[in-house]
DNA sequence: CTTGATTGTCTAGCGGTGCTAGGATCGAAT
DNA sequence: ATTCGATCCTAGCACCGCTAGACAATCAAG
């Protein structure tokens, strides 16, 4: 048994250097250069190997997304509970998000930008996208407005940092001034 | 000369059918699908004949998000010049942009997710894409509120906007509700 | 009308990609 | 010590973006 053990062991090990290498690789050159040949030549293993812990690079950069939901996830709850008032915990998770965005731009890619072959907004999602949209409910839920949907709130409110997210890293927004829209999106979306 | 003009007729027109063709491919497969090896064969040329007409795979994609932005603009300008109101404007602004993207998403890619080796938000930004920002700026610049530049209460509608466009269309966000959030994001950050 | 240069297009191929079939190797169990 | 199954690698497939160089058509000059 314990033979057999340790070989679960080792297999569970190389499977999250092979995620963490792919993330590595990601953040340092782009997700482009996330090649079979280079992730198998980096975790010392010949690519068929990188086949045997996952269907494809498709499932590796759904890897990649899960962890970066979990981390993004703490991230944002640790930024909101330092806040004292729903304003600023809202000011802090759209801070704690963009932040995020920024800093693992290959890891929000994994996340929302590429296919990871993982299902949202469904029954079957993974338990770490729900939780991670469970991060943003719980702050923005109660600065939703009367009438409003906490759901649907917190939707929206997501897809406006993804929005910012996206279009400015993209170089399709100037990025001097994010500070301002961020204030301008929290001033007029939260109703505090 | 007339050879020669006729030379360049016949090229010219040429050219657009690439373009057409690559947009065409796309929406129909996606980008993916878009290789030169078939955007040739159905243009009935060889794989070099494109390189004669753009630098590159990225170029011909730049020239479809060009084609489309020029499209964006004039249906925005269609929807808005029909409301009454800033406050319908506004509204007919966010579902004549949402419903663009919803209906021509290989486009919309091109524009906003893939390269096209475009320069955004500078000075040699093409003209198309300044012209795109301008008409979402003519009928949100009106609804920014006192003291917020027009400019920057534009940009944060738009990506707002095209979180929602993103996410809908990646499938992180169910389309049911689609209606609701805009009509939530047209209330709140419109200022009437 | 013939020649020669120029222009236009194509065939073929380079180095890369994701992925996989099939053989070699190694270690556990008899 | 020998079998046998799991594990891993070599080699290769079809495809990608892109390009060099051969070839054919066209035109200007003699």
């Amino acid at each position: 048994m314990s033979v057999q053990e340790r070989k679960e062991r080792e297999r569970a090990e190389r499977e999250r250097l092979i995620v963490a290498t792919a993330r590595e690789l990601a953040e340092q050159q782009g997700w482009d250069a996330v090649t079979t040949r280079r992730l198998a030549e980096r975790i010392e293993y010949s690519q068929p190997v990188l086949y045997s812990h996952f269907r494809g690079k498709r499932e590796i950069i759904g890897a990649v997304a899960l962890q970066g939901a979990a981390q993004m996830a703490a991230e944002v709850r640790a930024a909101t509970s330092r806040a004292n008032s729903p304003r600023e915990r809202v000011a802090a998770l759209a801070r704690a998000y963009l932040d995020f965005a920024a800093r693992n731009p290959a890891v929000y890619d994994a996340l929302f930008q590429l296919d990871g072959g993982l299902a949202y907004a469904q029954e079957d999602t993974p338990e770490p996208l729900k939780d991670a949209f469970a991060a943003l409910l719980e702050s923005l839920g109660e600065v939703a407005g009367d009438g409003v949907h906490p759901g649907l709130f917190t939707e929206t409110f997501w897809a406006s940092l993804h929005g910012l997210a996206t279009l400015t890293r993209a170089g399709r927004l100037p990025p001097e001034d994010a500070a301002q829209r961020v204030e301008l999106l929290v001033d007029r979306l939260a109703v505090v």
